[in-house]
DNA sequence: TGAATTATCACGGTTTTCAGTGAAAACAAA
DNA sequence: TTTGTTTTCACTGAAAACCGTGATAATTCA
């Protein structure tokens, strides 16, 4: 019989992570050389044991330290052979997008069944890559959707500025704050409202506040 | 030896469900009745099977049709033999705090480990409850931080406008859309942004979208 | 180096918000 | 039935925000 393929799970819940062991250690097909619960412990393994062959690391987004897709990065960066399969809690097309990107050779969701887990990691230690319907439907979405959001881009002075109004400050505790003209203050809540397509200072908040700026 | 105890799962992510399954499996004290992915097919399966002993739900917050909550409260209504052990993501003490007052027999986080887990369940199974020590501590800071936030309570009307303020309407146009005078818009502005201890727009579309007002 | 973006400032006029103060009617709860 | 809350409305003056329409210097980047 062929020698098992060896495989690292990361994932910073640990009972997914036992019930993933627990899963796969029912595949003779498949050894599971380690689990880990932050990025930092996989890249570390790997770069110790460089003679070890991995074919693959399994692997949550979010973590504390590194997260899934720093790791994939510099997995495909280190480690170009060591394949890599994302199982995550989040369907977040902007994620999935840059994952793709980074070469991930698969991403299926916490929902999926235990046959499409298998399904997928079969896939990819054959050489394919594997993205789960869903997901793709997701991608999809993304790309055409993304087009009629045309990435509004503020500079630091703009974020600046933008911050302390949602924060409650008038204009003029703004300009003293920042050591500038009133009117300079004015001119930037002025643009940032034409810019951001809001009407007044709710919107300018809003926005702030949606798009987690403060804290 | 003594029949078996006998267990429900309910977790909406079914990759969870079976690493929970793979894991419980193993100890022969315990026997899988059940895995649902919502709290409704557990209800019902409760509601038909009434003859059967069912020793424990073990049962995820988040899921969907009857999250965790509701689930816990019926079942204790219903079934108040069944013990529930609420395995979660996340660590709200708010959530926590309604849970043990639904008198859940225990709570344990996701990142729990494995031995933990089954302690949980032991502990539960020979009739203690089991709340973890990071769970404790969270419940106790959240008994004394709550008496700092003393409960802002909005009306109804209050509540409207606040949210339309918060939608970028100026005053006369909120006026018009509730069919009201100017004068009583202003009024409630003014009310909501003492009461809510905010000094401007800013302040109250702020409190609004971080409550959860808008979508 | 030249073009584009960013950062800075200015003014007059209009609208809206904010702060203070007051009060009447409707309604629910005790 | 009294008490408390909610809903409704009104006036004033000051402050701030909003609108239009500029301009100049500094920086960045192609």
């Amino acid at each position: 019989m062929n020698t098992p393929f060896s495989i690292i799970i990361a994932d910073d819940h640990s009972m997914f992570l036992d019930g993933l062991t627990s899963i796969l250690s029912e595949e003779k097909s498949i050894k599971i050389v380690l689990t880990a619960k932050t990025g930092t412990q996989v890249l570390k393994y790997l770069r110790i044991n460089t003679e070890e062959k991995i074919d693959l690391v399994i692997t949550d987004i979010n973590m504390p330290e590194m997260d899934g897709i720093e790791l994939n990065t510099a997995i495909k960066d280190e480690f170009p052979k060591v394949k890599t399969l994302v199982v995550s809690m989040l369907e977040d097309a902007k994620k999935i997008k840059i994952l793709t990107e980074a070469n991930t050779n698969g991403y299926i969701s916490k929902n999926a069944e235990k046959t499409e887990l298998l399904k997928a990691i079969k896939s990819i230690l054959n050489g394919e890559n594997y993205f789960s319907p869903r997901i793709k439907q997701i991608l999809m979405e993304a790309m055409f959707s993304a087009k009629s959001e045309p990435e509004i881009s503020l500079s630091k002075r703009e974020t600046e500025v933008l911050k302390l109004i949602a924060q409650e400050f008038t204009t003029q505790e703004i300009a003293d704050k920042l050591f500038l003209s009133k009117h300079t203050i004015e001119s930037y809540r002025k643009n940032l409202i034409s810019k951001l397509g809001v009407r007044n200072l709710a919107g300018l908040t809003r926005y702030a506040v949606e798009k987690g700026m403060l804290e």
